[in-house]
DNA sequence: TCTTATGCATAAGATTTTTAGGTATGCGGC
DNA sequence: GCCGCATACCTAAAAATCTTATGCATAAGA
């Protein structure tokens, strides 16, 4: 298990989270796994940041939980989204892509701005 | 002048200046105005965060300053980026593209993680 | 003269993340 | 039987970085 290569950009956590939970219901591990896995170990989300966060998304009404038992007979705290939570979760996805888009003109497709009295 | 669209994701400010100085050396005023008409009014750097990053990105050693006047003949404080600041952009710049591609992954290209217990 | 744009700066507050701990159980290997 | 590891949850302190609000000052233009 390679370490991961970057710290998560703040504001991103929860997109990913809500995402991961568009296909089904899962516990906190379950998507910190699921990301880690589908971003083919780029990116780990810390516990003490995952569980904080499932929190808050749930007390913004975008998540519901339970506790249920996993495959393995194990207690676990499910979460799913909510129909907010989906509809919350399509802006943000059409923000993000927004702002991928801002980025990529300011990162790479930017005119040299006047140079202004360098000397 | 229209408002931002968005508020900027942490972590992505020092890119951006960075990036936009490494076109030639500018004052902060010219440095957000840049990044605002780049983006096409995407982006939008408010000054009490522009400031301090300036000031955060010289105390690192990327960037240099000097007080100049402007071609309209107003004080402004100039920057420019070092060699350091140079590599440290590149190095910035490939894990930005990294971190937009571990998000694609996961976002919009993953597998749906296998069913667990959803009732 | 009044408003807008230019130009810098700091402080308080909010938010979110990292770091660093704690608890407990199931399973496989030895 | 026991050890280590993965599983599964949680919290608190600290760090980082942003928004909001405020202050100062000057040039240009209506």
């Amino acid at each position: 298990m390679s370490a991961p290569s970057m710290n998560l950009l703040r504001g991103t956590l929860d997109l990913l989270v809500l995402r991961t939970l568009s296909h089904g219901a899962l516990h906190g591990y379950a998507v910190s796994r699921f990301i880690r896995e589908s971003s083919r170990d780029a990116l780990q989300i810390e516990e003490g940041a995952l569980y904080p966060a499932l929190r808050r998304l749930e007390k913004k009404g975008l998540l519901e939980s339970w506790w249920d038992a996993t495959d393995t007979g194990r207690d676990a705290k499910f979460y799913e989204l909510t129909d907010t939570g989906r509809a919350h979760l399509e802006r943000e996805l059409a923000q993000w892509e927004r702002y991928v888009e801002a980025m990529r003109r300011v990162l790479f497709e930017a005119e040299p701005p006047l140079a202004l009295g360098a000397p």
